[in-house]
DNA sequence: AAATGTGAAGTTGTTCACAGCT
DNA sequence: AGCTGTGAACAACTTCACATTT
């Protein structure tokens, strides 16, 4: 599997699609962009693994990802040279190192706000858990009212957030409420600890600069599209 | 050569982060990041509006949009000069240009394929049609299935898709289908005259030059976002 | 022979600095 | 005085070309 899209990140004062954030790790500094694709090559890695295929050249796994073999190549040598000249990559092993550098071997508890339309569907969507991260409890405004679905994961409301951040360790949210009220829950979560937001307010978040937002607009992802193939 | 089995093959430029489309109107080229921010750009200028803010300079655009206030004048730049010197420019015209420039001017018919979770809370979500978008009709490969929700637009067969797409002139489709058949789905899609896909399976699509893909992948927009945030 | 790893060249995108209007 | 518009400088990112290794 693979296929990142491109919503970039928008961190208030830099701007969309711009660069690493400050974060002066002692690690070699990785552009963002090169971290997406570690990804989808982490994704593409799993299809070949699950079909039996233990090697895989720099040229067979850069098309599955829809990039250049000299962009993997490099993308790769930002951490580590894991490759056999002649032979090429072996896939277990390239995971791993990807995987490990990634960071998602372990699970991250992740928390999702706002359970209307989108944040139900979210809810229960398969594609997350697969992929490391588990949604472990919902907050909104109104817990008690009735959903049209049923959901494993138990709705708080809002007054819970900071003790159960706290208490669990989450460091990551989505958000799914209206546009009217998204900064405001945004400082909420800032406070109680959250350092990653994925936002799907069409708003750009106003948050300190230790706290990551990614962006996902739906509608500028059609409007884009509109523009692109138009005669 | 076992491989070729799952190997994707794509149109060079397909994917994360890639360009223009070939497409060589005699229009300025914009580049991507360009008229991905004017979107942004236009969702600030309709809550100036809203807010009955006649004139906006640059710096507080670009503080609005998440830019620099040279970002912004540069995008603009590329199809126009709207601003006045010393003052500003005026919010209604400048929403006016970028509109025309993007072509949301008017409203856009989309289908959507794959009513399971994700595509029944699409259908129902309110913020593709205040953004000129609207979803006419889904198309399912069980379309008489009990679905949890009541939504208001018909859902009909897989079998039922080119004849609509054709009727109706709908250019674009949001595929929210398994990522087991994505790849048919799409190549029905292609064959049926759709040019614009926004797809949600975590997949690099295989398709034609003239036919453009959007991905949105929530699981690596969260991995991305916990890359970044941890220490 | 085949395929990786990488400095150098090339391309694209962003910011600066300031000229030029209003 | 204030703010836009823009060439020039800069920075980031991608691709090329090829030396290197198996």
């Amino acid at each position: 599997m693979a296929a990142g899209v491109l919503m970039e990140v928008l961190r208030p004062g830099a701007g969309l699609l711009n660069f690493l954030p400050l974060k002066k790790s002692e690690r070699p500094v990785i552009p963002r962009k090169t971290i997406y694709r570690l990804s989808i090559y982490l994704r593409c890695l799993a299809r070949l693994h699950e079909n039996g295929i233990g090697t895989v050249s720099s040229e067979a796994l850069a098309k599955a990802a829809g990039v250049k073999s000299t962009q993997l190549r490099k993308d790769l040598a930002y951490f580590g040279t894991f490759g056999t000249r002649g032979l090429g990559y072996d896939v277990t092993e390239l995971f791993k190192k990807i995987s490990e550098e990634l960071g998602t071997s372990r699970l991250q508890p992740v928390i999702l706000v706002g359970v209307g339309n989108l944040g139900l569907a979210l809810l229960s969507y398969r594609g997350f858990e697969k992929e490391g991260f588990e949604i472990i409890a919902a907050f909104d405004a109104e817990p008690r009212r009735k959903r049209d679905k049923e959901i494993k994961q138990p709705i708080h409301g809002m007054e819970a957030l900071p003790e159960f951040v706290e208490a669990h360790g989450v460091k990551m949210a989505i958000v799914t409420v209206p546009v009217a009220v998204v900064q405001e829950v945004t400082n909420l979560l800032v406070h109680s600890g959250i350092t990653g937001i994925l936002n799907f307010a069409p708003i750009v978040l106003d948050v300190p600069e230790d706290v990551m937002v990614n962006n996902v607009n739906l509608a500028i992802e059609l409007e884009n599209l509109s523009y692109f193939i138009r005669e």
